[in-house]
DNA sequence: AGTAATCCCTGGCAGC
DNA sequence: TGCTGCCAGGGATTAC
C-alpha cells in the first residue's frame, strides 16, 4: 500500500529516469483505470508530449508535460517500472517466500501490466497493478489549476503548510476517532494505514481516542511524530509489506522498523506487551495497550 | 456538513 | 489435490 514515503520514493527514482523523455503512444489495456477523461482522449493527449517534471501531492503523482497533466494514484497494488530497451527482461518474478511480493527488476508485460508508456527513445514505463485500485487522470494543463483536483487534499508534511498552527485547526472540532481521522487524506495528505499506527504508536496515543478528546500534549505529540514515521519511511526508501516496489523493482526497506504495525501478538519494543489488533473502520489498527492506553 | 457504510479487485492462505 | 471462503485496503460513492 503505497503511502507518502512510497510514492515520493517511486517519484525521486523516476525523475532520473523519465525526464525529458517523450511518449511515443500509450497503451492501456484495461480501460478503467483511466477514469478522466477517457482512454481514447488520454491516448490522444499524451501522444508526442516530453515528460519535463513529476511532482507528488499527498499519495498522488503528477506528471508534468508541456500541454498535460497526467495525475496518477497507485491504490494498493500500483507499480510503476521502467522498462530499458538494452536491458534484459527478468524470465519471472520473484515471489517474497514472507510477503508474498511479487518483484522483477524489469519485466515484461503480463495480465497485470496495464498501461505502458512508449518512449520515443525504445524504452518505456509500465503500470502493473494487481488488484486494479490505482485511477489514472489527465487533465489539460491549464484545466488542471481550475479543476481543484488536489485541493481537496489536507495538509501536505515537509511543506511550510504542515505547522503546528494549521495541524491544531484541522483538529477542531472533529469527533470521530483519531486513527479515522488519520486516514482521512483532507485532515494530513499522504498517511495511510501503516504510517497512522506507526504515528499512533510514537505518540503514545489509543487508535480509538476521539480525536476531540485529545490533551494539547497529545496533539503536539501526534504533529511530530507523523513527521518522523514518514521521515523514517523515507530514510529507508519506503515499507514493502506486499506489493511496493521502486521504478527498478527494488523494495524498500521501512518494514524492518516498524514497531507495531503487522506485529499483532509479537512484544512491544519498548515494553514487552503483546501487541493487539483491533478493527476501526474497516481497516486493521496496530497498538501497543501499555504505552497507548485508552482513556 | 460531518460521519459511517459499501463497493471495487486479486492473490494468498486456512480449512476441509 | 482442489475447492471454498475469507482477508487485505484507498478512495469514490452513497446513505444517513
Amino acid at each position: 500500500m503505497p503511502e507518502l514515503p512510497e510514492v515520493e520514493t517511486i517519484r525521486r527514482r523516476l525523475e532520473e529516469k523519465v525526464i525529458g523523455r517523450r511518449i511515443e503512444r500509450a497503451v492501456v489495456r484495461l480501460g478503467k483505470i483511466i477514469i478522466h477523461p477517457s482512454t481514447r482522449e488520454f491516448q490522444r493527449a499524451v501522444r508526442g508530449e516530453q515528460i519535463q517534471g513529476i511532482k507528488r501531492r499527498g499519495k498522488y503523482l503528477i506528471f508534468e508535460t508541456p500541454k498535460t497533466r497526467i495525475v496518477v494514484h497507485l491504490g494498493m497494488t500500483g507499480q510503476l517500472t521502467f522498462w530499458d530497451k538494452n536491458r534484459a527482461d527478468d524470465r519471472e518474478f520473484q515471489v517474497h517466500p514472507l510477503t508474498g511480493l511479487q518483484r522483477a527488476r524489469q519485466h515484461s508485460v503480463d495480465k497485470h501490466t496495464h498501461i505502458t508508456l512508449f518512449f520515443r527513445d525504445g524504452n518505456a514505463l509500465h503500470y502493473r497493478d494487481i488488484r486494479q485500485f490505482g485511477k489514472w487522470r489527465l487533465y489539460r494543463r491549464g484545466e488542471f489549476e481550475k479543476s481543484g483536483f488536489l485541493d481537496r487534499l489536507g495538509l501536505e508534511p515537509f511543506t511550510p503548510g504542515y505547522c503546528w498552527n494549521a495541524f491544531q485547526l484541522q483538529l477542531e472540532g472533529r469527533h470521530r476517532c483519531v486513527k479515522t481521522l488519520l486516514l482521512d487524506q483532507a485532515f494530513v495528505a499522504g498517511v495511510g494505514n501503516i504510517y497512522a499506527d506507526e504515528a499512533l504508536f510514537e505518540a503514545r496515543i489509543h487508535p480509538e481516542a476521539p480525536a476531540s478528546s485529545l490533551s494539547q500534549g497529545e496533539q503536539k505529540r501526534l504533529f511530530h511524530a507523523i513527521l518522523r514515521v514518514l521521515e523514517r519511511g523515507l530514510e529507508n526508501n519506503g515499507t514493502t509489506i506486499r506489493d511496493f516496489v521502486d521504478p527498478d523493482g527494488e523494495e524498500g526497506g521501512n518494514q524492518e522498523f516498524l514497531q507495531v504495525y503487522g506485529r499483532k501478538g509479537d512484544n512491544c519494543l519498548h515494553c514487552g506487551t503483546a501487541i493487539q489488533r483491533v478493527v476501526i473502520s474497516q481497516r486493521s489498527s496496530h497498538f501497543c495497550p501499555h504505552c497507548q492506553p485508552a482513556q
